[in-house]
DNA sequence: TCGAATTTGTGCGTATGTATC
DNA sequence: GGATACATACGCACAAATTCG
């Protein structure tokens, strides 16, 4: 009956994540198990494996069946560097996950140099209804729907799928993204190509369970957390490409940067 | 004994969220209990309740002790419009706020106006260890740190603290964030008018369960999933001010939007 | 007003499958 | 093969809050 101090998962809960912050368990360092926790903490064992989840959700340990708990410090950091407007082809471009996150809490964040990579595929199928609904579309209309996935260091690291409305497209040397001159070099470009110009671009940023096929292809538990980002791209207020961008919520940092113009405050419409 | 259909309690929580998203269970309405889970579904009592403990994490269902579960419709999709550089003096500013997601899966977002408003309090306090690191301070140095609290239709919708050192805007007219000519103008437009020039802002999103403090501010249940931004102004290389913003994670869309220039690809530094 | 039923939150123990070492 | 550890599952118990007769 830990009435004083709370629910008695939160202590244990605490405690560890106290521990990990404070560098007494390093990175890589095995967390106690299970029993361990039972007999150290004098607790139950739901107690112990509702900590041991938590710190899992939270991305802090992974847990390796048959194996043990694991602090994941350093290299599950993953910062999204997300640099606009240089989009290339690919939904967030490689480029802008060159870096990783290193340090503690934070503290400092390093450079660490990964092998990344991508796969792609494209075809031209019917707009599900909430896609055909983003960009202006009638139901059903056809769109060159292009699936990727992004790896670094051969590990699953993001998933996306592009939507375009392949009317836009069509008959273009750009119809298919990942083709022609054009290639990896963002929607922005080929849209301007062909004479669509791109004046404004939107990400909106969500928490949500991963889906089943999502998780299989990203190699996560079954209903582990994702942040879904959803990108558009927009042409004189119409959405020209709707991309759905999905990473492993666990210890990521999307990074956003922004420049501020220095004389005047506000140029939304600078063109 | 559930081989062929993976985890039992998937099998409940997969179904209850299509029946959320097709709109069987409206807003507002009653989810089974965990007693009506176990009969109706036969499962035991820990797939019901992990599958209903997945649906509060998701931020679909909300559960309230001694009633039920009920599902939490449209006005729990808030949409933070984080319109930049434009950024007042409270963290996110308030009309940034202003806009509210309705519609079921993001079909279409619309306005819904909301009441709002904010409390602050300002402290001068030496800054905690990753403050300090972050504004490339010395151990303990002082900085002028602003608690907001952000409320919509009276409920506590986002926390946030804001740090800048103390050393560069002690004596100066905008020492104290929220006093002054300029109380309310934002970061930007105060360091300017103390001739601190403000040329790079970063967001970084990540995903962590709630403190206890914060829980309590926001009125979450314990280890409820918030998003963490962290947010810093540069001025010269060198971080100025640095924000971390709190918002219950459920349900919640980020909003960014970035301008993109017609003729130019990139503009980084365009100062 | 009171008390009984219901429901969630948290806690306990135990069993089985499976992956790792 | 055996020991260990996690994932999932079963069931039961109790406190606190809510609901309702």
């Amino acid at each position: 009956m830990g009435t004083a101090t709370g629910p008695v998962y939160l202590r244990v809960l605490e405690d560890l994540r106290a521990r990990i912050h404070a560098g007494v368990l390093e990175p890589g360092a095995r967390v106690p198990s299970r029993n361990a926790i039972i007999t150290n903490y004098g607790v139950g064992e739901t107690a112990a494996k509702h900590a041991l989840a938590a710190l899992v959700a939270e991305g802090l340990i992974e847990a390796r069946p048959g194996s043990g708990c694991y602090v994941r410090g350093a290299p599950s950091i993953q910062l999204l560097e997300h640099d606009r407007p240089r989009s290339p082809g690919s939904p967030f471009g490689v480029e802008e996950i060159a870096m990783i996150a290193t340090g503690q809490a934070g503290d400092q964040v390093q450079a660490v140099p990964r092998r990344l990579g991508w796969e792609h595929q494209t075809e031209r199928a019917p707009a599900p209804a909430r896609i055909a609904g983003l960009l202006g579309l009638p139901r059903a209309a056809e769109v060159i729907a292009t699936r990727y996935l992004l790896t670094a260091d051969g590990k699953p690291v993001q998933l996306a799928t592009s939507y375009e409305p392949a009317a836009l497209t069509a008959g273009s040397p750009v119809a298919i993204p990942e083709q022609g001159m054009l290639a990896g070099r963002g929607v922005v470009e080929r849209m301007r190509s062909i004479g669509v110009m791109v004046d404004e671009m939107t990400e909106d940023v969500s928490v949500r369970p991963s889906l089943r096929a999502e998780a299989m292809a990203l190699g996560l538990p079954p209903a582990a957390l994702v942040l879904a980002v959803e990108r558009a791209h927009h042409a004189a207020g119409r959405a020209v490409e709707v991309c759905e961008v999905v990473i492993p919520a666990g210890g990521v940092r999307l990074r956003y940067r922004f420049p501020v113009a220095g004389d005047e405050l506000v140029t939304p419409g600078a063109r």
